[in-house]
DNA sequence: AAAAAAACTTAACCTAGATTAATAAATGAG
DNA sequence: CTCATTTATTAATCTAGGTTAAGTTTTTTT
């Protein structure tokens, strides 16, 4: 059975006819590794949900550098929440990690959706709640772990996506360096 | 005009019968300054709407060290979400800093309102995308700007809440100790 | 209004993690 | 297969902000 539908059918239950006519709103596409879909300061016009592969939103510091702040895997979605939902310009990057399939999602669809099928509103509700638990633990994480507290955590919460990905973009979604992320490892293989 | 309704005006439309039906499904309660309404370990029974003072959540570690991740101001709304939505123990605590008066409204009552008036699930998912904004943005700061960038930020942002409450939960706030805190503003005492 | 508790300030010292820079290894394009 | 670019590693040095501790001010309680 379709990732999507899935997805949907944690919090909600469809007919195969609206399973159907979803499907018909979403456009499934493949991209390259560190693909660009969004980049700051556009207006982000989709809802992107990962079949496979994973998303990575991130700031960059006018220079280059960049800060990871939310990690996308398979089954999850992901956009600029107030850019995507204002249709402002948005003020974080989305980019393509690994090679990934990805289902687009318009805004004029996302809204179409809602019109015929009210009780998505309740899906994407529940979601959205499910994002914001996310971002709070990992504000959390930040607070109260050490870095390698938090390189251990995020190899046991992404332990596929840790050989996928560069060594930088766990680094930056721990929020340390680089070069501290290659001291802890070394560290912990001393051991 | 309610400041309840108003912000429901802010997403959706309501007729006179929906509004007095709503504030029936709400308590209204006044606590002094420093009452908990949550403890971590409990479930959370409510979500709560700030009419007057303010609500701060927070995890303490272990021993007693507060760490505020949001702020509740009149009008907006505040809960453990995932203790709350899924209705199991929360991860942290809740409490008023200056005395405030809260609109209470049960789980049992959420979900009959989105019986009742299914175009509030609209109003719920659009108000929580914004706490997901704000919850990024803050994220954001805290990697992007210095300890004194961010507590300027938070006297712009909270002008009025800055002179009611305790200088820790600021410091906490900003994420920094209130020692440093302390340090900042003589800092900018001396230019 | 006094005593107790909580909050704030200051200063000396400390440390987790950043920065810089140089080197090596891996990936990728032609 | 080779050259160029991107990543990863290592090590020396640095610093923003933490920790500890003592003293002061403010708030709360009685």
């Amino acid at each position: 059975m379709n990732l999507l539908l899935k997805e949907f059918a944690k919090h909600i239950t469809l007919d195969p006819e609206e399973q159907a006519y979803i499907l018909t709103l979403l456009e499934i596409k493949n991209y390259k590794a560190k693909t660009f879909l969004l980049k700051e300061g556009e207006t982000c016009l989709y809802f992107y949900f990962v079949t496979k592969g994973a998303l990575c939103g991130f700031f960059s510091d006018n220079n280059k550098i960049e800060k990871v702040i939310r990690l996308a895997t398979p089954g999850r979605w992901i956009t600029d929440f107030k850019s995507f939902h204002n249709q402002v310009p948005s003020h974080f990057h989305l980019k393509t990690l690994p090679d990934s399939e990805i289902m687009l999602l318009s805004i004029e669809n996302y809204e179409k959706l809602f019109r015929t099928i009210p009780k998505l509103e309740r899906y994407f509700r529940l979601m959205i709640c499910e994002v914001l638990a996310d971002a709070t633990d990992r504000i959390k994480d930040n607070l109260l772990l050490t870095a390698e507290e938090r390189y251990d955590k995020f190899i046991t919460s992404f332990p596929n996506l840790a050989y996928q990905i560069s060594q930088k973009y766990i680094a930056s979604y721990i929020t340390v360096t680089p070069e501290f992320l290659s001291k802890i490892k070394s560290r912990q293989f001393k051991k």
